[in-house]
DNA sequence: TCTTGACCTAAAGTCGACTTTAAGTTGTAG
DNA sequence: CTACAACTTAAAGTCGACTTTAGGTCAAGA
């Protein structure tokens, strides 16, 4: 397949896919005179580099987590994610009660609700951020 | 308290507050000659800018929700974004029960496996981004 | 009074993840 | 065989959220 047909497959545009390269996260099986093509085995890579990104890694994490040759993850990196993302979701399920409360909490003004008050201190230690687009 | 102390009381620097300001999202109560100073209701409203940031909101977004005067939100918009933070939770869950079985499955290769392959398929579509600091 | 550390402004810089642009090459349909 | 749509590269641009820099002001302690 050529650049179009991955971009089409995957969803990403040709430009990001010479990026992904430039970066090391992908590599084209070869080339036509110029032109890149592509085993359909880059789908499954770029499938794997979407995970990531959507659970929050930065695309240097994810070509750390990806093994160089085949389409495999590096499992300790994956458990230690799977424990940050516990944490994230705790969090943001506590976040997620404040907003409910305070959306119908009949308080003229949240800060005197003191469910409020402690969402504020939730809030107040930030976590890893999460990264995505679209 | 002048900046110094909201920026020590709010764990956000100086020159974020003078950027924050210069957004619309606070204000100081005044100057002293060329220096601002504050009344302690600013850490209140920074304390909601922190929620905000932390559920993903951009900063525009925030000064949407922020009502100009005082210091409370805009209630329909809560809802709204609580919704939305259901939903990405819920994406969050499955994903990380995606890769708890990753990391543990016993096939040599992640895509070879049903469960993973679900997973690949539940993060093509990515939501919005969630951003946040430190 | 002098010094100095904390403050001020406007403008430029940074970072990650791309996208866009400019200029050039080429496989392929007609 | 020719045209041209689709590819190529390197480099510059974009976006959000800040941070840093350069150059200046000033309140307060010694």
């Amino acid at each position: 397949m050529d650049i179009a047909d991955v971009a089409r497959a995957s969803g990403l545009k040709p430009s990001t896919l010479r990026y992904y390269e430039q970066k090391g996260l992908i590599r084209s099986a070869g080339r036509h005179g110029l032109r890149r093509y592509y085993d359909t085995t880059v789908l499954e890579r770029l499938a794997l580099i979407n995970l990531g990104r959507y659970v929050g890694l930065s695309l240097d994490e994810i070509s750390q987590m990806l093994l160089p040759n085949g389409v495999d993850v590096d499992r300790a990196l994956l458990r230690q994610k799977t424990a940050e993302l516990d944490k994230q979701i705790a969090t943001m399920q506590a976040i997620r009660e404040g907003l409910h409360h305070a959306a119908n909490c009949p308080a003229p003004n949240h800060l005197a609700c003191p469910t409020f008050q402690r969402l504020l201190k939730l809030a107040g230690k930030r976590l890893k951020p999460q990264q995505s687009k679209l």
